[in-house]
DNA sequence: TCTGGGGTCCTAGGACCC
DNA sequence: TCTGGGGTCCTAGGACCC
């Protein structure tokens, strides 16, 4: 009998998998791939293979504590256009199936099928995504989207010299509560290291404690929307819809952090005015017109502010952004060292 | 440990208006 | 002279995700 399932299908160490894929020799190597490829700079892990995982290196860790960790590791830079043309053959090897997808990131897509063998399915995707782009994904099988999200966690392989190839895991309302109720609330979809804490500090450590909390006494805690949300997130409930239409984008942005910071007042000019410029280019490329201008500027240490403005009207004008740019520049403190900066645009509601 | 770059959504306070 | 209740918009910051 014929069901609606929800797949959501994540390639393995996916970064890392492209640039092995294309350097044979690098094949069983701890490899760890970030930044510029110097692990002596700025610059954070994009993702280490499972050989450099096992040395504790992770994604989001700073370049130079994972030279520390896994000093052997290749140190490899980021090459966004060889990801982007990877990602878009693994889409598009989806597409030849007869489902619905959804393109969440580069590795990672949801899939609507209608099925009565959603395992079956699953193996046909693997299959053809090896096929067609080298690489291995793993599968997570649930009844609505949380649910698969999750289950993909619990399909991937482990251990390095594991298994090569992902799994499936079937993850629905019948097991929900024997998988996930001793859990602790960060391992939800939407609840991270800070919420988690925070939940602690309210008594509540496991998915299953969540589930029982008082969704007033969250809202109290958490706000209106996200304290009941999180409860409703503790009993696997999700939207259950996939949709092929095409992303909307909310705002665009282009930011850089210097390897030496900057002081100079006209450097910090120069630097905001070019990334203006980039961000008027995507705008231009987005086809509808900014309706705001954002600056972001991280200071020495680590201290980020914001300011932005509303424009007088909606324009993809480059010369209009970048002078919109330099004005909010004006309202920061410039007597410290920057480390960042960053320019966003933002497009209204239509 | 010393912390990228690109996004999304929610919250809370203040301004402003009736 | 001391004062309401509600709605909406703007802004900055926080949290999360990949």
């Amino acid at each position: 009998m014929s069901a609606d399932w929800v797949l959501h299908v994540d390639l393995d160490q996916f970064i890392a998998a492209v640039e092995v894929a294309r350097r044979p020799e690098l094949h069983g190597r701890p490899v760890v791939v970030g930044g510029t490829g110097d692990p002596t700079a700025r610059g954070v892990v994009s993702t280490a293979s499972y050989e450099a995982r096992a040395y504790g290196v992770h994604s989001g860790m700073p370049l130079r504590v994972a030279a520390r960790r896994c000093p052997q590791a290749v140190f490899l830079p980021v090459d966004a256009p060889a990801y982007r043309e990877a990602s878009e053959r693994f889409m598009d090897t989806l597409r030849r199936f007869p489902v619905v997808v959804e393109v969440l990131g580069w590795d990672e897509a949801f899939v609507g099928a209608r099925t009565d063998d959603p395992e079956a399915l699953a193996a046909g995707i693997r299959e053809a995504v090896r096929e067609a782009t080298g690489l291995w994904c793993s599968v997570g099988i649930g009844d609505n989207r949380l649910r698969a999200k999750l289950a993909t966690g619990f399909a991937k392989p482990t251990a390095p010299g594991g298994p090569p190839a992902g799994h499936t895991f079937r993850l629905t309302r019948e097991n929900w509560a024997s998988v996930m109720a001793g859990r602790p609330t960060d391992a939800l979809w939407g609840i991270g290291a800070r919420t988690a804490r925070k939940l602690a500090e309210a008594g509540i450590g496991t998915v299953a404690e969540l589930a029982a909390a008082d969704p007033d006494a969250l809202a109290a805690r958490f706000g209106p929307v996200m304290g009941p949300w999180y409860r409703l997130l503790a009993h696997g409930v999700g939207d259950a819809e996939v949709t092929a239409a095409p992303h909307v984008a909310r705002s665009h942005s282009r930011e850089t952090t210097f390897q030496h910071d900057l002081v100079d007042r006209a450097d910090i000019g120069r630097h905001v005015a070019e990334l203006a410029r980039r961000v008027a280019r995507d705008v231009a490329d987005e086809g509808r017109p900014a309706t705001r201008v954002t600056v972001k500027v991280r200071f020495a240490p680590f201290l980020t502010r914001t300011h932005g403005i509303t424009l007088p009207a909606p324009t993809s004008d480059p010369d209009e952004i970048t002078r919109a740019a330099l004005t909010v520049l004006e309202r920061f403190d410039r007597d410290r060292p920057v480390r960042l900066l960053g320019v966003r645009a933002e497009f209204g509601d239509e």
